[in-house]
DNA sequence: TAATCACGATCCGATTTTCTGATATCGCGC
DNA sequence: GCGCGATATCAGAAAATCGGATCGTGATTA
């Protein structure tokens, strides 16, 4: 089995079709058809149901897909950290965060990248989306990670990953007993909220006022740590993505219950100018982050 | 970068020379060579030191090492899963274990196969090293763990890692104040430990016999469970794995202390018939148990 | 000091693998 | 039944891999 039959194999399952996939990794139609079929006779397993319309992958095809990224992933990363120490990577990055990145993502993924990049320097700003994205719009940041995108054709976005909302009380509320929270049912919060500016915000409006949900008071703290310290030591609640919560899983001074009935979702954005592709020590960076994202998604279940 | 480049590194690496290592993965000094050389190019770094008595690797040919081996384990593991998924892989497994491995490694092992290998059908037993080779000898086990091993032509031994022992105090025990046990310069200690027939036993006598340990009195005791409890209640202490250790790390019940000046360890091995060689579902299963011993290993540092 | 030995680098021809582009085939909707 | 969009198949070209032979180089030995 070789590196290329895993990375055309996952082509050609992102894309659900082999023609597209081919497009993708810069090869044939033909060429991907052979791998895939090798793997599956090499193997005596069925990866992907063939029609007409394109490809749909099997059960095992869904499992072998996890595996299969994962090598990948590995081999990636381990090229990259032999190219970062042959000096080739280098270099001064500037990257603009949300507040949601920098209290469980942000402290690992420099940790890490200061010690397998050792010949580039990080400057990272924190501020809310719109404030990033002018950031970026002014060439000001190399790249910004923002919680949604304001459709622009100066920027080139690509989609890091999706996070669940949660509801936060302080540990002794006695709000919500049960471990999914569905905010119609449930009595009016009192409600911290960051203001209208946030990107944030404006889609947690929207769910409020779609899923009929009564709010009791408002407030509007655009400071991360005032809100959880009043979270903390209040009746006052606040709604936060599922990375920032985190730290307060395992403690009991907040308690943390995801909202359901439906989901309310954040996702996450990079952004960076489209007219300038990213620098080797950028991409580099963005990895890092990338994958502690995941790790944090993973401790979140 | 293709696997076949990662796993030819690593074959030099290990074997400290292009020769060894070719001989190892079936390929000529040549090809090694060429491929090494390759790599370097390619990233522009130096990976070996060649010399005419074989190779010695770089700072940066140690850091890939890491990440070369952890690309192959996951395709490796990758391949496995496959396999299994197509049914190839089936039967019925019978293996042994010491007392060591049901506490910490078994539990995830087992959750982990019978999840991944669902044709497969695994029988574990307990027991200490002399009656387990006996077993594996008599041919009652696919293959058996075992701490030490009395080399015998009949079976074939294979190294799967070293652990480090530990003394095991009782929660409030006043013996030891320090984060690391040099029992030479310790008052006498009660001592419980397994009979002589228990290969650990032997290890654990020798190294208190060269280091002039004082022991006050001695207990025999062949059951794991009463040890451990006998010792959480009473100022009797004993010496332990480390990998057994591990969930008494976090709890209050016991002190867990590393023995040092100079350490104390346990190489554990794995046995099988030479004769027969090892079915493929016994060597998931073992692959499994050593990917779980690895990250028991982690745990402890 | 010279012969020997063990090792890695390099070269070249034979072989195998891999990739492509064209063509055949299939299933579906109209 | 026909055309569209999709995958499978095939044969030739291109590329890589492989293996044996050869050369250079230190360390060791007589």
């Amino acid at each position: 089995m070789k590196l290329q039959h895993l990375k055309f194999f996952v082509a050609v399952f992102e894309e659900g079709s082999f023609s597209a996939g081919a497009q993708r990794v810069n090869a044939t139609q033909s060429g991907l058809s052979m791998h895939v079929r090798q793997l599956e006779d090499r193997f005596q397993v069925q990866l992907l149901n063939r029609s007409s319309t394109g490809v749909t992958p099997t059960e095992v095809g869904k499992q072998f897909y996890r595996d299969a990224v994962r090598v990948l992933r590995a081999a990636t990363e381990a090229e990259a950290k032999l190219r970062a120490l042959s000096g080739a990577i280098t270099g001064h990055i500037t990257v603009g965060l949300m507040p949601t990145f920098t209290r469980a993502v942000l402290g690992p993924a420099v940790i890490r990248f200061a010690a397998d990049y050792p010949n580039v320097k990080v400057s990272v700003r924190e501020a809310y989306s719109g404030e990033l994205s002018r950031q970026v719009l002014a060439g000001e940041l190399d790249f910004a990670i923002v919680p949604a995108f304001d459709s622009d054709v100066r920027l080139r976005a690509t989609q890091m990953g999706t996070d669940r909302e949660f509801l936060v009380l302080s540990g002794d509320s006695s709000l919500c007993d049960s471990d999914r929270a569905v905010l119609s049912e449930m009595a009016p919060l009192n409600l911290v909220l960051p203001s209208r500016e946030n990107a944030r915000r404006r889609k947690i409006d929207e769910y409020l006022a779609t899923n009929a949900v009564e709010i009791g008071r408002l407030m509007e703290l655009d400071s991360m740590f005032t809100t959880l310290d009043l979270v903390a030591r209040s009746e006052w609640a606040t709604i936060l993505p599922g990375i920032i919560c985190l730290p307060d899983l395992a403690g009991a001074r907040r308690r943390v219950i995801p909202i359901a009935g439906p989901e309310l979702t954040v996702d996450y954005l990079r952004i960076e100018p489209s007219s300038v592709p990213l620098s080797d020590a950028g991409q580099a960076f963005y990895q890092v982050l990338e994958d502690e994202l995941r790790a944090a998604f993973d401790q979140l279940g």
